[in-house]
DNA sequence: TGCGTCTGCTACAATATTTGTAGCAATATT
DNA sequence: AATATTGCTACAAATATTGTAGCAGACGCA
């Protein structure tokens, strides 16, 4: 799988729009989750494994890439951690946190 | 594929913390997508398989009934829609699209 | 130096997801 | 009544992800 970079065709957009690369890029298996997870501390790679349960190592060596080369993430002598274009990102995805508690609720009341 | 409920198990935890369920229902692939395009206006499923580049009609009817089921889109007689939900986080995802612009820059930069 | 231990990461087969094409039944439109 | 359009299903091929095993390099320590 390449990296969605934009400007290029991916998955969505033949013009490669922006946004369509953004959701390609974070549209694939465990990347917000890995995104979320650098947000408070750079992390080692199996540290990354135990934070993101049941990654296999394949997948999180693919996605690691792919964020690095799409300048979210960068590596370091202390692991992985977000770039500044990674920082923004998460705090643009913040909200959604607590969105989710909210979310959650709807669920609870139809039980 | 089930729908990523929260509060219980999905991918990423097995506690369904809410905003894992959350990045599970929209990392699969064109949940992002369709959101962003129910954004303008309501679609049919043959528009939204014409939005949506490349999209299956299996992909596209399964994100349909799991974005359903999670209550961020609804069926109406003039197609689908987002729902209040879909539209809080939607409203959220917004800021994405004119981030990932500047982001587009740093790949031009370097060619 | 030699021995564990931990690290990032690869190999590879099994499983799951997505695509691509075809097409069907129900509902408009002519 | 004939034609077109719609929402959607079937199903096989292609692709992505998992799960387990393990390797080579760096580190701590005797």
């Amino acid at each position: 799988m390449s990296t969605p970079i934009p400007g290029r065709p991916v998955r969505g957009s033949k013009s490669g729009q922006p946004i369509m690369a953004l959701f390609d890029l974070l549209g694939r298996s465990w990347a917000l989750g890995i995104i979320w997870n650098l947000g408070t501390r750079s992390r080692t790679f199996r540290q990354l494994q135990t934070v993101c349960e049941s990654v296999s190592p394949t997948t999180l060596n693919t996605r690691l890439k792919e964020l690095r080369n799409s300048h979210m993430i960068e590596s370091t002598i202390n692991g992985y951690r977000l770039t500044k274009s990674g920082i923004e990102v998460l705090d643009l995805l913040k909200p959604l946190g607590s969105w989710a508690n909210k979310w959650s609720d709807k669920f609870n009341q139809s039980k």
